[in-house]
RNA sequence: GCGGGCGUGGCGGAAUUGGUAGACGCAAGGGACUUAAAAUCCCUCGAUCUUUGAUCGUACGGGUUCGAUUCCCGUCGCCCGCACCA
């Protein structure tokens, strides 16, 4: 009997109309059933879906499907982060409106994505640019600051001339624009900010309760918070100008505060601008190091450059102690209190310092096995370490410099030097963009009555959909009515705010939005959002590693501000389990032209030499390395291209075998067409033997070897899936699927299958339904399955299958592996030592001579020493 | 510079966390079926040697242990995060 071949195309969308019509994923809040929410980060809608899209989702969507098998109500929601910058310069470039340019995206990607069969719940689907969503969080902004979660203030800020928008710290990398590129400008400018730093040491203690995130990404936030703890103290003030009476330092090496040999500010700390008012050699030098880049390079390579404003600072512990003050280039305004106490001996840069002005090297500490002084290289042992305190408001002592500060904390204040501080290098989170495309700040500005807030009745603060991109500049600001209001207080007539929100405020509450979308009074709906009858925390959030600070930090932060302005219950924690997945990586080409796609090549393959030609001409392309999807290596595969080809479940299996998900997967052609290989191999398996199987048992001990490869097979995958340990589960069902060729075969020919071999079928079929929905409802109802697979519970194995009654044990002698031995799984130590010893492969090792121990661990190994 | 991680066949990766190293897949080679091809199926596939077997082998060098890919110390290489943070 001829089986035709399986052909996606037809079954893939017919199973897909299926679920929908039987409203398979849409989730009721009031299920009672345990909840289970897994996420994936909502995508930017950019245009057109990626195979990084298809692999993030593809995790999600295993799990989701798996959960919900077992028994649990799951949230699987999608929407779109649809704020953003692009859509502003499509607009500009191609002359479209933003708002229409992010929807006709999102219409695209939304059909591209619904080829893949994700399991989402479409019905609460949103982008966070639909005004029925930003209404709310205008409305969030406002309660944050109602409860002093969010400050107007004015700050020097990081001005992109490109984006010509400000942007926060953690989007300037290595001095740059995050997105632009561009050199990033300081400007003084009044801003909104979320007061994140009041939140620095939940966001640090709230870490240890994470015990599903990946250690490296609360490593990464634990230093980004950045706490240190040490001494505040104030040096007092000889020769400064009327009002600064007194200098407050910050240090963490309250250790050395007896070998200081100056002191010094920030170019922009007040002091410092205060002396430039007089002095015109401040003014040039502070302009100086205003010159100096901040990008890698430059920072390296600078010079220490001081200036020595003339003033004495006198020591706390003894006020007739003066030391020279400078102000250095090397001082941030921006940590601590922009001065500090130089302590050459012990700290390089200070050194540094020190040697090219000339100032002393006061050594506060030794090692124990040398009485060298400091040369050129500061001596700055761990804090653990043993050394001896020379220079110790008393005798020489020999001890830890963790003992040392200790000591010198309490010293300090007990004597009323200063006192213990804790600083954090966190800075408040600025939110102002000056930008059309964001959710807008719902401010007033009243000549009369200041920052007002919009009332919660005029909410949402709209964008105007009739704007220009013709100059640069914020088109909010242009606009010729939008801004102009009357004050919600005073009724004068007022100015809105231009500026929107950073887009990662949209997406840093959207996952608590989505429990509730159709709530149009609230954010939130406090009964389904959290606690015992709600969905937060997320139990599965999966997205890129690239998240691990911004994104997630201040959501982290979000959900604690929600609490507090009673938006959420109890909930702590965002998100309770964490999965970071690896890039989607290819070779690149390099043909005579330059970078080519790998559908324009050719790769042929001999004795292991693998060369490639332009498929077009033949002429010979330069296999390159290995590297993410990018436009401009044109590495690219499209998904829409692979569904074409195979089918969405092929995608799908690809992206879940050989790599482990937190890691890179290679995308290749040879493993896509393996992988498709696989699927049409078990659909022939079971559609040729599909007569004989509907008419066996659906349980049964009739076959032993195939019965317990199945219930082990069964047991290790949902194992792996719940560890998201996706390799590990495809290599089981290959396992799986390699047993139970044969049998298959034959049943297929004789028209007979054993009940084990039905029941191995249907657990089969559970097992793929996850990762290849499609396939496995195919192969279910080709078997002789009424109600769709995605429906079914997952199947339980049963543990008998498990036990051998016999085991089959290593044999090492002196540590080699000699051979095995077959025993009785019940035989005890003595039984399996006096069987082993009585091989003759053992005899044979131990050369006649008595064994002098042997080792044997239960079920493992037998180890003969002798 | 500081912090963290990784290093296993030609390749992606397994190894019950101290117990048979290389599961599973890819690539490659050989064979069967076929007029032929595709598809499918079967076999081989870490290295070396004196090849019914043995020795070596998890970046390199040591150590702990009956036993180490796994634990400890050192070296080398690669990757990531932060970076003049006092």
């Amino acid at each position: 009997m001829a089986i035709e071949r399986y052909n996606p195309r037809v079954a893939e969308p017919k199973w897909r109309d299926a679920w929908d019509a039987a409203k398979l994923f849409q989730t009721d809040n009031s299920d009672p059933r345990p909840k289970y929410y897994v996420l994936e980060m909502f995508p930017y809608p950019s245009g057109r879906i990626h195979m990084g899209h298809v692999r993030n989702y593809t995790l999600g969507d295993v799990l989701a499907r798996y959960k919900r098998s077992t028994g649990f109500n799951v949230l699987h929601p999608f929407g779109w982060d649809a704020f953003g910058l692009p859509a502003e310069n499509a607009a500009r470039d191609k002359n479209v409106n933003p708002r229409e340019w992010t929807y006709s995206n999102i219409e695209t990607m939304k059909g591209q994505l619904k080829t893949l069969g994700f399991s989402w719940d479409w019905t609460r689907e949103f982008a966070s640019c639909d005004p029925s969503y930003y209404k709310h969080q205008q409305k969030l902004f406002l309660d944050f600051w109602q409860h002093g979660l969010v400050e107007r203030r004015a700050a020097k800020v990081n001005w992109d001339p490109v984006d010509m928008t400000v942007l926060a710290n953690e989007q300037v990398i290595d001095g740059k624009g995050w997105r632009s590129g561009a050199l990033v400008e300081q400007r003084d400018l009044t801003q909104w900010f979320f007061k994140i730093t009041s939140m620095s040491q939940e966001l640090l203690d709230g870490l240890d309760t994470l015990e599903r995130w990946p250690d490296k990404v609360k490593l990464m936030q634990s230093n980004w918070i950045g706490r240190s703890d040490g001494l505040a103290f104030e040096f007092g003030l000889v020769g400064a100008p009327a009002g600064f009476e007194k200098l407050p330092v910050f240090t963490t090496r309250a250790d050395t505060m007896y070998g200081p040999t100056f002191a010094a500010i920030s170019p922009d700390h007040p002091l410092a601008t205060e002396l430039a008012k007089k002095n015109p050699e401040v003014v040039a030098f502070i302009e100086k190091c205003h010159q100096l880049g901040t990008s890698l390079a430059e920072i390296e390579t600078a010079e220490k450059m001081g200036f020595d404003t003339g003033i004495k600072v006198t020591h706390p512990a003894d006020p007739t102690w003066t030391l020279p003050l400078f102000i250095a280039n090397f001082v941030l305004m921006d940590y601590g209190t922009g001065a500090i106490i130089g302590c050459p001996a012990h700290d390089q840069r200070d050194l540094d310092f020190a040697r090219k002005y000339d100032l002393p090297v006061i050594d506060v500490f030794k090692p124990l096995d040398s009485d060298a002084s400091v040369g050129d290289v500061a001596f700055v042992p761990p804090k653990t370490e043993t050394v001896r305190y020379v220079q110790w408001g008393g005798e020489p002592t020999v001890q830890t410099c963790q003992e040392a500060m200790e000591r010198s904390l309490a010293l300090f204040e007990e004597a009323g030097w200063g006192q213990r501080k804790v600083q954090y290098r966190l800075r408040d989170w600025l939110i102002s963009r000056q930008r059309y495309w964001g959710c807008p700040i719902p401010v007033i500005h009243c000549d009369a009555c200041g920052a007002v807030p919009v009332p919660a009745d005029q909410l949402p603060v709209e964008l105007p959909a009739d704007v220009t991109f013709d100059r640069p500049g914020n088109p909010l600001d242009h606009h010729p009515t939008w801004k102009h209001t009357a004050c919600p207080k005073c009724g004068r007539q007022a100015r809105r705010d231009t500026d929107t929100m950073d887009t990662f405020v949209d997406s840093s509450w959207y996952f608590a939005r989505f429990t509730d979308p159709w709530n149009a009074s609230e954010p939130t709906t406090l009964s389904v959002v959290d606690g015992s009858t709600g969905w937060l925390p997320v139990a599965q959030y999966i997205g890129g590693i690239e998240h691990a600070i911004l994104h997630l930090l201040y959501s982290r932060f979000f959900v604690r501000a929600m609490k507090k302005t009673g938006h959420l219950n109890v909930v702590e924690e965002p998100f309770e389990g964490l999965f970071t997945q690896g890039m989607v990586v290819h070779e690149t080409y390099k043909g005579p032209d330059g970078w080519v796609t790998p559908a324009e090549i050719k790769i042929s393959d001999a004795d292991g030499k693998r060369t490639a030609s332009l498929l077009a001409d033949g002429s010979p392309v330069e296999i390159g390395g290995i590297e993410k999807m990018s436009k401009s290596k044109k590495n690219v595969v499209d998904p829409d291209d692979i569904i074409e080809t195979y089918g969405a479940d092929t995608a799908r299996w690809f992206m879940l075998s050989d790599s482990p998900p937190e890691r890179d997967v290679i995308w290749t052609e040879a493993g896509a067409d393996a992988a498709h290989r696989f699927l049409q191999r078990i659909w022939r398996l079971v559609a040729e033997a599909a007569d004989a199987l509907r008419s066996a048992e659906g349980k049964g001990a009739d076959d032993e070897a195939i019965a317990k490869a199945a219930h082990r097979a069964l047991k290790s995958v949902g194992e792996d899936i719940e560890k998201l340990a996706f390799n590990k589960a495809v290599a089981r069902l290959y396992e799986l699927v390699n047993v139970l060729a044969a049998p298959l075969g034959t049943a297929a020919e004789t028209g007979k299958a054993s009940a084990a071999l039905r029941e191995a079928v249907d657990f089969l079929i559970a097992m793929v339904a996850p990762m290849m929905p499609h396939l496995a409802e195919e192969c279910w109802a080709a078997i002789g399955g009424t109600e769709m697979i995605a429906a079914r519970p997952w199947p339980q194995y049963d543990p008998a299958w498990l036990v051998d009654n016999d085991v089959t044990l290593p044999i090492q002698v002196n540590g080699k592996k000699r051979g095995d031995l077959t025993i009785s799984r019940d035989a005890d130590q003595s039984a399996v030592e006096a069987a082993t010893l009585a091989l003759d492969f053992v005899q044979k090792a131990l050369e006649g001579r008595q064994p002098k121990k042997v080792i044997v661990v239960p079920q493992r190994i037998v180890n003969v020493v002798g």
